[in-house]
DNA sequence: AAATCCCCCAACCGCAGACAT
DNA sequence: CATGTCTGCGGTTGGGGGATT
C-alpha cells in the first residue's frame, strides 16, 4: 500500500494542496494508486467516515474528495459510458419533475451518478440555450415545484442562488404584472405568474392535438379550441423575455421568446397554460452555429417545419427536434412506437415514433434518441393502449416503473411483450406502493411529515424474495421499517446504519434490475447508489396520483381506501409505521 | 497549422442538514 | 441547547480533446 501521508505528489497534472492538521492534502486528479488505496479501504471498512481514510491510510486526500471519488468512480455497479437514449429521456423527464435535484435523479438511474447527470444536463442546457430551444417538450410538465420539498434548505438555497437558474433552464419566464425589461435581471424571475410564492407553474399543453406543434420556433400560432380553464379575459401579458438576454449570451438580442396569448393564461389557479408561438427570426441561432450545426440550408425553422409534416431529415438532428422527443416508448408496437402523454388537463396525446428509440445512437453529445419520425396520432384509445407509459411520465419516484422502459421491446417476441406488459403492470403497482409509502412515511414521521428517524426501505420483486405477506406475486413486496439501533431488522447488523441503508437500497435495486432484466451490458444492472437514495425519492402525493390515473381511478381509490383501512393487501409491510399499523 | 469553439468530464467549493459530543 | 464534525447536495471551474474555422 502506498502511503501518501505528508507526501506531496505532483502527478496528475494540476495538483493543489491544502494543509489538514499538518498533512498536506492533495487536490486534482486522482492517480491509480490513490484509487487503489481508497478502494481497498472501503472494501475493508465500508463506506462512510471518509475523513478516516486519510488518517488510516495516509492517503493525502480530504474526506470529501474520497467520498466523491468513491461515489463517482470507484464504487461498484457504476455504469460508465454515454447515456442511453432511454436514460436521456428519463433525465429530461425527471428534471421536469424534480428540477436540479441531481441526486434524486441519479437515484432513478441505476449506476449513474449525480455528477454525470448534472454534467449531462448542463451540457444539454448550454446547447439548447445557445439554440434558443426549450428544455422540455411541450408535453412534459415541469412540476417539480408542485410539491414543495421537505428539505427546505435546498429550496431556500435555490431561492437565493439557484432557483433562477432552474427557471432559466425551462426557457420561459414567469410573468409578473410588470413587463420584463432588458434592464431587469437577465435571469428569469422566480416569481410565479400570480406572484404567489407558494404557487407553481406548469407547462400545460392546451390540446394534445396540437401540443406537439407548439414549438417556440413553430410558425403556427395555436388556433385550436381552448379548454374552458384556459379561456380567460385576462389581457395579454407582456412578452416573455428570453433568457438569452443573459449577458453571457449577449450575442442574442433581448427579445420575447414566447408570448402568451390571453387565452393561454389561466389566472384562476396556479397553473399556467401556454404555448409557444413563433419567435422572431432574430432568435435563430447565429449564423456560425447554423453553418456548423445545420449544414447549410437546413435552418432550424426548416427543421421545425418538417415536424408536422414529414419525418426529420438527418440534418434536423442534434437540435430542434429535441423538444419533440418522447420520454418513453411503448412496448406494444412492434414497428411504430406509441407513447401516450397525460397532461393535467386530462387530455391525452400519443405519438408514433419510428424507428424505435432503441435503435438510435446513444451518444451524449447529441440527443440522438430524439430523432424520430414524428407522426401525430392521438386518440382516446391510445391512452388505454399505453396507459402505462402515460403514467410513468408523471411519476416522480418510480424507479421501478421507469426502469421498465429500458426493455427493448422492438425485438421482443410475443411472449416477451407479454412479459413486458406484466412488468409494466407491476411497475404501476410498485409506483402505487411508493406513493403509499410516501404517505405512510409522512404519517410515521409524526412531525409534520418529516420522518423522525431513518428508516429501512426494502423492496423485493415478486418471486425473487420470499415474502410471507404477499398473496399476489404480481406486486413488489415492500418493507419499510423504521431504523432503530435496538432492533436488528436485517442481517447487516455489523454495519453502520447508513451502510445498511445503502446496502438495502442496493439490494432493492439489484433485485429490481434482475427482475426487469434491465441493462444490456451484462452485469451492470444495479447501481449501488450509495448516497443518493433518500426517502425523498418517494414523493408523490395521492392527489397527484389520482390526477394522473384517471383511467385507473378505481384502482387508485381502492388503494387509498386500503391505506385508510389499514389493509395490507397492497403487500406492504407496515412495520413501525406510526399511524398506519 | 494555428486559433477557436465546443463538449465532456473530473474535481473542487460552499452551504446546510444530520449527527455526535 | 450549543458546538463541532461528518456528510450530502448542487453549483462551478478548469483541463483535455475533438471539431471547426
Amino acid at each position: 500500500m502506498i502511503m501518501y501521508g505528508g507526501v506531496v505528489e505532483k502527478e496528475g497534472g494540476s495538483a493543489n494542496h491544502m494543509s489538514n492538521g499538518g498533512v498536506i492534502l492533495k487536490k486534482g486528479p486522482w492517480t491509480a494508486a490513490e484509487d487503489e488505496i481508497l478502494a481497498a479501504y472501503v472494501r475493508e471498512n465500508g463506506e462512510g467516515n471518509w475523513n478516516a481514510v486519510q488518517k488510516n491510510t495516509g492517503l493525502a486526500r480530504c474526506g470529501k474528495s474520497c467520498r466523491l471519488r468513491w461515489a463517482n468512480h470507484l464504487r461498484p455497479n457504476l455504469r460508465k459510458g454515454s447515456f442511453t437514449g432511454d436514460e436521456e429521456r428519463l433525465i429530461i423527464q425527471l428534471h421536469a419533475q424534480l428540477g436540479n435535484k441531481w441526486a434524486r435523479m441519479a437515484a432513478q438511474l441505476p449506476g449513474r451518478t449525480d455528477n454525470e447527470i448534472k454534467n449531462y444536463w448542463n451540457t444539454r442546457l448550454k446547447r439548447l440555450q445557445r439554440q434558443g430551444l426549450p428544455l422540455y417538450p411541450p408535453d412534459i410538465i415541469p412540476n417539480h415545484q408542485l410539491h414543495p420539498h421537505p428539505h427546505h434548505h435546498h429550496q431556500q438555497q435555490q431561492n437565493h442562488h439557484h432557483q433562477q437558474h432552474q427557471h432559466q433552464q425551462m426557457y420561459f419566464q414567469q410573468q409578473s404584472s410588470q413587463p420584463n425589461t432588458p434592464s431587469s435581471s437577465p435571469l428569469p424571475s422566480p416569481t410565479p405568474l400570480n406572484a404567489n410564492p407558494s404557487s407553481s407553474f406548469t407547462f400545460h399543453t392546451t390540446n394534445t392535438s396540437t401540443a406537439y406543434l407548439l414549438h417556440p420556433l413553430s410558425p403556427h400560432t395555436p388556433t385550436t379550441p381552448q379548454t374552458p380553464s384556459q379561456l380567460s379575459s385576462t389581457p395579454p401579458p407582456p412578452p416573455l423575455s428570453s433568457p438569452l438576454s443573459s449577458p453571457r449570451n449577449n450575442q442574442y438580442p433581448t427579445l420575447p421568446l414566447f408570448t402568451l396569448p390571453p387565452s393561454q393564461i389561466n389566472n384562476n389557479n396556479n397553473n399556467m397554460s401556454f404555448t409557444f408561438p413563433r419567435p422572431p427570426p432574430l432568435l435563430q441561432p447565429p449564423s456560425s452555429l447554423l453553418s456548423r450545426r445545420y449544414n447549410n440550408s437546413n435552418t432550424p425553422l426548416n427543421c421545425i417545419n418538417r415536424v408536422s409534416t414529414a419525418p426529420f431529415s438527418p440534418v434536423s438532428r442534434d437540435s430542434y427536434t429535441s423538444f419533440l422527443m418522447l420520454p418513453y416508448s411503448s412496448p406494444t408496437a412492434p414497428t411504430a412506437q406509441n407513447a401516450t402523454y397525460h397532461n393535467t388537463n386530462n387530455n391525452y396525446s400519443s405519438f408514433s415514433l419510428n424507428p424505435s428509440p432503441s435503435s438510435y445512437p446513444t451518444t451524449t453529445s447529441s440527443p440522438s434518441f430524439l430523432h424520430s419520425h414524428y407522426t401525430p396520432n392521438y386518440s382516446p384509445t391510445s391512452f388505454h393502449n399505453n396507459s402505462v407509459y402515460s403514467m410513468k411520465q408523471e411519476l416522480p419516484s418510480n424507479q421501478i416503473s421507469q426502469i421498465g422502459v429500458f426493455n427493448n421491446v422492438n425485438n421482443s417476441t410475443d411472449n416477451e411483450k407479454q412479459n413486458n406488459t406484466n412488468l409494466h403492470r407491476r411497475s404501476i403497482s410498485c409506483s402505487l406502493l411508493e406513493d403509499v409509502l410516501e404517505e405512510a412515511e409522512a404519517l410515521a414521521g409524526g412531525d409534520g411529515g418529516r420522518p423522525s428517524k431513518r428508516r429501512q426501505l426494502t423492496a423485493s420483486p415478486p418471486n425473487l424474495h420470499n415474502n410471507n405477506n404477499d398473496d399476489n406475486d404480481n406486486f413488489f413486496s415492500v418493507s419499510f421499517e423504521q431504523y432503530d439501533s435496538s432492533e436488528n431488522i436485517c442481517s447487516l447488523q455489523d454495519l453502520k446504519p447508513k451502510e445498511e441503508e445503502s446496502l438495502q437500497m442496493n439490494t432493492m435495486q439489484d433485485d429490481i434490475a434482475k427482475l426487469l432484466d434491465w441493462g444490456s451490458d451484462s452485469g451492470e444492472i444495479s447501481n449501488g447508489q450509495s448516497s443518493v437514495v433518500t426517502d425523498d425519492n418517494l414523493v408523490l402525493d395521492v392527489q397527484q396520483l389520482n390526477s394522473l390515473f384517471p383511467a385507473d381511478s378505481t384502482a387508485a381509490e381502492t388503494r387509498t381506501n386500503d391505506e385508510h383501512n389499514n389493509n395490507t393487501n397492497i403487500n406492504c409491510s407496515w412495520k413501525n409505521l406510526h399511524g398506519i399499523s
